[in-house]
Order: structure tokens, then sequence, then C-alpha cells
DNA sequence: ATGATGAGTTAGCAC
DNA sequence: GTGCTAACTCATCAT
């Protein structure tokens, strides 16, 4: 709109101090902007009404400034938090996604153990003659057992 | 100036203003930004440079002020996008989850009935005289078996 | 008064 | 030239 107050910064360019007969303190966009209104209110001693308004009005737009910068930096945080836990939430489907197929996995191993042995029990229950069913019982069980921890039962001694 | 109205195939209808000595059609804003270049040319005959400038000119702000609408309708559209992924992926942890939950007590029941009948096994294996050991290995797996669906094996008949 | 935010403007980059 | 986007300004709202 009106050309004012492109983007330099000034810093702390302090060529003019608060000489005696020196009205025009030139305030720095940095010192305004992070004056306190006690402390504006002693640099508009002795300055004209416009000049007043034209200050404070010049203070309002600094701090609107930093206000739109807050804004941009709170839009882009969030916006990359928003994606951080979306990274998160995708780790943690697939480590779920991992522990369920390795369950699924244990749980098809232990049917299989677990009928192994079923059958080996009905073979055992029906014919009460126990010397081949433990044989048959050892060789299913060494076949279907691929874990070496864990026998599916002991071997009869 | 006024008497060229042979191209009538411009998008836009022709406005009032065309009659008089006139010669500043004044397109409106929503005309000037919708229009080609070579349209746009036809308009610049007989215009100062200073006045071809200043509607091009008017025209790149026209686009603008488009772009930055585009530019904000995506931003929030992808920062939507992020947020129903989210909820998707929220949505599939927690599937996943109770889907880990129910096979770990399927696992777990499953475990204790396989213990049951190994501790059977055993007690047929290593005794052979069957009958204390078929009543005993009931009892267990009725306190085991949660679901009616699949008894640990037949009992015997 | 202070702070936040939508919309418009400008500068500047990339194609 | 066209499109996009960061930074700025302004209007407007809420506190």
């Amino acid at each position: 709109m009106q050309g004012m107050t492109t983007h330099f910064k000034a810093s702390k360019a302090l060529k003019v101090k608060k000489e005696e007969g020196e009205n025009a303190p030139a305030l720095s966009d940095d010192e305004l902007v992070a004056m306190s209104v006690r402390e504006l209110n002693q640099h508009l001693r002795g300055l004209t009404k416009e000049d007043v308004v034209r200050l404070k009005q010049r203070r309002r737009t600094l701090k609107n400034r930093g206000y739109a910068a807050s804004c941009r930096i709170k839009r882009v945080t969030q916006k990359e938090e928003l994606e951080r836990q979306k990274i998160e939430l995708q780790q943690e489907v697939d480590k779920l996604a991992r522990e369920n197929a390795s369950m699924r996995m244990e749980l098809d191993a232990l049917r299989a153990k677990y009928e192994a042995l079923q059958c080996f029990a009905r073979t055992v229950t029906r014919g009460p003659s126990g010397k081949v069913a433990t044989t048959s019982v050892i060789t299913i069980v060494k076949s279907a057992n691929h874990s070496p921890s864990s026998a599916p039962f002991s071997a009869p001694s």
C-alpha cells in the first residue's frame, strides 16, 4: 500500500543519543517495539499530536509484524508436529503388524504341536498298548516343533 | 476506435462506454484476470505506454491475488489431509492392538490347553495303567477350555 | 492495548 | 509470463 518500512534490520544504530537540544531520538524499530508503554510515554513528551499518533502507529505496525511472524512459525510448527505424529503412528502400526504376524505364526505352530499331541493322546487312550504310540508321537513332534527350547513334552525315560 | 467490433468471439460481452469518444473500456477485475494474453493485447491497442504498463501491472496483481487464495486453500487442504491420515492411522493402531490382545489371549489359552494335554500325555506314557489318567485329564480340560466349540480332544468312549 | 489471523500486496524464486 | 510462497500490512476479532 504505502511504501514504508521496507525490510531492513537496523541493529542498534545509536548515532544520535538523547542529547539535550535534540527532540528526535531516531528510535530504531527494535527499540520501539521492545519498549514498554511507560518508556514510550517518556519518548512522547514534547512531540506534536501528529508525531505521537505516527509513532504509536509505527509501534503498532512493528508489533503486528512480529505477530505475523509468530503466526507463520506456529503454522509450520503445527504442520511439522502433525507430520511427526503421523510418522510415529506409522511406526507403531508397523511394530504392531510385526508382532501380529509373529504371534500368528506362533499360534499356528502351537496349534500344530497341539494337534500332534492330541493325535498322540487319542492313540494312547484308545489303544492301551502304549509302546507303539510312544514311538509315533516322538516322530510327529520332531517334524512339528521348530523351536529347540520347548519340547512338546518330555520323552518317557 | 469504436468501429472495430468485428471480433465478437471475445469471451466476455462488450460493456457500455464503448460508444463515446472514450477509449477506456473499463475492464472489470474479473474480465481482466480471465483474459488471455492475445485478448489482452487487443485491448491494449491505442493506449499510452504508461496505460499499458499500468493495465498489465493491474492484471499481474489480480493474478497474484488469486494465487494467494489458492495458496491458502492448498495450505488448509494439506493440513486437513494430514489430520485425516492421522485419524486413519490411529484407527489402524487400535484395530491391530485389539487383534493383538485377542491373539495373545488365544495363545495363552492354547498354551494352557497344551500344557494340560502335555501333563496328561506324561501321566499316560509314564504309568501304563490308563484308567486314572483318563479321568484326570478330563477334569483339567474342563477348567482350562473356555471355548465350547473345540474340545482339546475327544474324550475316550 | 495486545495478540491472532484472513486477505491482499510485493518481492523473489522456479519453470 | 505464470504460478507459488514468505514476509509484510491492514482490517477485524477476541481478550
